[in-house]
RNA sequence: UGGGGAAUAGUGUAACGGCAGCACAACUGACUCUGGAUCAGUUAGUCUAGGUUCGAAUCCUAGUUCCCCAGCCA
């Protein structure tokens, strides 16, 4: 970050994007002396990795122009809302890293004040009590070209309204007989502006609030007072928001109270998932996944159990950038800070996910040596542990060919590689069941070349990774792939829905894995990268006895990509 | 056919009238006890047409395309 010093304004770290270039131009004007942000989700779903960037934009803010944040809940539906969301997202948030010190608010603390303001605006005659029903409110709305027309209810007195009013508050009328309204413009062409409903009669309780109200404020009429309430200086919001901003701006004027800025950014998307909390809850709902934590899906906590670090979404979070136009940024850029930050963290440890046997002739029977392995090669101070070898291995079954092609280097008939810190060995023979598959690969083994290294300088092509049969402990691990088999889900044609598109292999359940007993201790959440597979993140299904893993994503893999070209 | 926004390599972004840069992806090669990591390199872009200017991604005009708005949702 760098600071104008004719000003004393800090300029925010790196390119400055609009909303930081926006701030500075207020602080500069004098529009406002600091920075207040928030962030206000609705409590009616978990929060995504859409939210995170909202969250980052909010927080980053914030932390640039050291500002003050928020956190408040936009709790004015009851119908939609409940305590489980208030509990998830706050414990996202916090899992995220975000501060907000003491400021934990409720726009439904605010009820009140905003109820009083209300009464304000009906007593200067710019809000009534509308008798229209909801159809017929949207009747006399006109259309995106047509203009509205007045409510017939539009011209009543002052004192019947707020007598209306009062006794919509009592719970006199029932659900959906009346409205207040602003008063504005029925022919205005933006048609937030066509006398927005302010309140709706709802008789249902409220999360937090309980029966204390039966009518409930909108989210126009509200959000602005929750803002000016709590000081906020930037409003920061999606996109779809800027046709709202002159109703925002229009109550706080009519109230003539403090008056924070909005501005508007668009949401993330971003490739082989949807991002609409409707949708996500469907496939909690219908369970085309096991809930809103499961490992493929886009939420915190499924991203959470899957095995990503709160570092590596900001990280993403930062590097996707903001603008005010869809865009839609590829999975891989999200996979790829994982393993950047994962690279560098994660310990490492082998581990074989579908066995074939190994045994070593010339291995004498029932020795077993502990083999010293590196923890982690990016990080020194991680060290090193021992991990036991024996005359029976498993080596990975996609480690082995009897017929390899050209660019194959592992293990075959007659060619030798390395076993990682064991020995070089040399497969002599096969053995195959009666259908022919090979069941069991015979070696023998040089042993000078213990640890991995032969003295006559001898090298290999390739490495692979084993697990010693009598040492080996059984785990399952889960393979995902993108909950989407297309990379914009959303993209149908006539006829079909976005759910067709839902990958049928999105899961594969691997038991019977064999894990080095290094594993034994590590307990729900902790990851590691499988030597040459990726990184793995222990699940929250493992028990004592019975360890689980879930794929957080795959190491690159260039040999892969090799064979797919042919 | 109303109003509000927006268009830069395959993708995501930077450049604020002065050499179109970065990241991801892809592709080469080097190195490697992970076909990982790392390092070096390559490919590839200003929506279109005019105009202003010594000079335009940037300013102006016209057009094209895309997104949002007709909830008593947020």
């Amino acid at each position: 970050m760098t600071t104008d010093n004719a000003t004393g304004v800090p300029a925010g770290p790196g390119p400055t994007d609009f909303i930081r270039q926006a701030v500075i131009d207020d602080l500069k004007s004098g529009r406002f002396d600091h920075v207040h942000t928030r962030f206000p989700p609705e409590p009616n779903g978990y929060l995504h990795i859409g939210h995170a960037k909202a969250l980052w934009i909010d927080y980053g803010v914030c932390l640039d122009f050291d500002g003050k944040f928020n956190l408040r809940f936009d709790d004015t539906n009851p119908v939609k809302e409940e305590q489980e969301y208030v509990d998830s997202i706050i414990f996202d948030c916090r899992w995220l890293g975000m501060d907000w010190e003491d400021r934990l608010f409720f726009g439904s603390d605010y009820f009140e004040q905003m109820y009083q303001w209300a009464e304000q605006l009906v007593l200067k005659g710019a809000a009534y009590v509308c008798d229209l029903t909801g159809d017929q409110v949207s009747e006399y709305r006109g259309t995106l070209t047509q203009p509205g027309k007045n409510s017939p209810w539009r011209d009543r007195g002052v004192e019947e309204n707020l007598d209306l009013f009062r006794r919509m508050r009592a719970g006199e009328f029932a659900d959906g007989s009346r409205t207040l309204r602003a008063k504005i413009d029925m022919a205005s062409p933006n048609l937030n502006l066509r006398d927005p409903v302010m309140y709706r009669i709802l008789h249902q309780a409220h999360h937090r609030q309980g029966d204390k109200w039966c009518i409930y404020p909108m989210y126009d009429w509200a959000h602005g007072l929750e803002d000016s309430i709590e000081g906020i200086t930037h409003s920061l919001c999606s996109l779809e928001y800027e046709n709202h901003r002159p109703l925002y701006d229009w109550f706080l004027d009519q109230l003539g109270i403090y008056h924070p800025r909005q501005i508007e950014f668009a949401r993330l998307n971003m490739t082989f998932t949807v991002m609409s909390k409707r949708k996500l809850l469907e496939l909690v709902k219908e369970k085309h996944v096991r809930g809103w934590d499961d490992p493929r899906m886009p939420t915190l906590s499924g991203l959470r159990r899957r095995g990503y670090t709160p570092e590596a979404i900001r990280d993403f979070c930062k590097r996707i950038g903001i603008n005010k136009y869809d865009s839609t940024v590829d999975m891989g850029l999200l996979e790829h800070c994982l393993r950047e930050d994962l690279n560098k963290r994660a310990l490492r440890v082998m581990t074989v996910l579908r066995p074939l046997k190994l045994v070593i002739d010339n291995y004498p029977d029932g020795q077993v040596e502990q083999m010293e392995a590196v923890n982690n090669p990016e990080d020194a101070s991680a060290g090193t542990r021992q991990v036991p070898f024996s005359k029976v291995l498993y080596i990975e079954q996609d480690d082995f060919m009897e017929n390899p092609p050209r660019k194959f280097f592992r293990l075959s008939p007659g060619r030798e590689v390395r076993l990682r810190y064991g020995y070089f060995v040399t497969c002599t023979d096969v053995v195959k069941d009666a259908a022919g598959n090979v069941v069991e690969v015979r070696c023998t083994y040089d042993p000078a070349t213990r640890g991995g290294d032969s003295p006559d300088g001898r090298k290999p092509k390739a490495t692979i990774h084993w697990v010693s049969a009598e040492h080996a402990r059984d785990v399952e691990v889960r393979l995902y792939e993108p909950l989407f088999s297309v990379p914009s889900p959303d993209d149908v044609d006539e006829g079909k829905d976005w759910k067709d598109n839902i990958n049928p292999n999105s899961l594969t359940v691997l038991s019977g894995c064999k894990a080095e007993p290094t594993l034994a201790s590590a307990k729900a959440g902790d990851r590691f990268q499988f030597e040459r597979l990726g990184y793995f993140c222990v699940d929250a299904d493992s028990t004592g006895d019975k360890l689980v893993f879930n794929r957080a994503v795959g190491l690159r893999d260039t040999f892969a990509k090799e064979m797919k070209k042919g």
